[in-house]
DNA sequence: ACTCGAACCTGGAAGC
DNA sequence: TGCTTCCAGGTTCGAG
């Protein structure tokens, strides 16, 4: 399961290798991974064989490839369109050499020019299918400012994710802006760290993370929050991810772009989520025996702490 | 306008 | 052993 930072090692390694090249073919596979491509296959392919890939932007998990379109002949003109991606539960984009067999759920592959030592394929897999590429416009960001971590930031992004509030390791967050709308809903903390379009990039098992860190419950009404613990829950979760991202890039520089949901550092550094049952490791280490619990939350779950995530006086789910 | 649950999808785990 | 059911997850969409 692609988090933010795994999102960004992936970023890192288009920026890298693909950056600068042709889209020569393009071939898609399964339908239904771009089915948020509304014209359908044919279009998907013709907008984007003879583009060149001018960039790589991430926001949150959403990640787009700015283009240079084939008949704009001006190089200092703003691009129009992007190749946009998102890896939902299971996606991956593998730079790999065409003589590499076909993955089991190769969704899209996608023929790049020539480049020296670099492989000549791009491929789109993805299990579960809820993830997905689409060719969309790239518009205006509202703020003016860069619409996302690029190598070369423009105030432009992709009209799929412009919707998407700033993630928390973007230069341009304000944890004084989130609090603003923390106070402004009527919701639980939890869902409203999940909620893209106050703060991207967080889902289940990261706020999971982020609340134990910060010593709070999923449930609280972030109508109540106190700034200094909104600030302490921005700053655990900035913690996680950045953590993350170390155990993630570690592996970055090979020629493949490449996501597994089974990183170093899911297996090793969780200290919330999965851990039902097991004591609580900050309580363990001042002393006092607590057992960790697993409760339902939107169809999903929730670990917390019942000893330093208290249950709040106004439950709000 | 805001909030929340359903739906999408697959395969591994758990239950029978 | 083989079958069925459950569960996981991010995001969008529609109902209330």
């Amino acid at each position: 399961m692609p988090e933010l930072p795994e999102v960004e090692v992936v970023r890192r390694g288009l920026s890298t290798w693909v950056t600068g090249r042709r889209i020569e073919r393009v071939e898609v596979l399964d339908p239904r991974s771009i089915r948020r491509h509304l014209l359908g296959p044919d279009d998907f392919r013709g907008q984007l064989e003879g583009a060149v890939v001018l960039d790589a932007v991430r926001r949150g998990k959403f990640l787009w490839l700015p283009l240079a379109d084939v008949d704009e002949g001006g190089a200092d003109s703003l691009p129009h369109t992007a190749l946009m991606a998102h890896l939902g539960m299971s996606g991956q984009l593998l730079v790999e050499d065409p003589g590499q067999p076909d993955e089991k759920h190769l969704k899209v592959r996608i023929t790049l020019s020539d480049s020296p030592g670099v492989p000549a394929e791009l491929r789109f897999v993805d299990q579960r299918i809820f993830g997905g590429l689409a060719v969309v416009p790239l518009v205006a960001t509202d703020d003016g400012g860069p619409g996302g971590c690029a190598a070369k930031p423009l105030p432009l992004i992709a009209a799929e994710a412009a919707h998407i509030a700033r993630d928390p390791l973007d230069p341009s967050f304000s944890a004084a802006g989130l609090h603003e709308r923390f106070r402004a809903r009527r919701t639980g903390v939890k869902r409203a760290l999940l909620d893209q379009r106050l703060v991207s990039g967080i889902g289940n098992i990261y706020a999971d993370e982020a609340l134990w860190a910060a010593r709070l419950h999923y449930a609280r009404p972030t109508d109540t929050m106190r700034k200094a613990e909104t600030l302490r829950l921005v700053d655990a979760v900035r913690d996680v991810m950045l953590r993350a991202l170390d155990a993630g890039g570690t592996s970055f520089d090979s020629l493949y772009v490449n996501v597994n949901g089974a990183s170093g550092y899911f297996d090793r550094s969780l200290s919330a989520y999965g851990r039902a049952g097991q004591p609580c490791l900050r309580c363990a280490e001042e002393g006092r025996t607590s057992i960790m619990v697993r409760e339902p939350f939107m169809n999903r779950s929730s670990y917390r702490c019942p000893s330093c995530q208290r249950t709040p006086r106004n439950v709000r789910l």
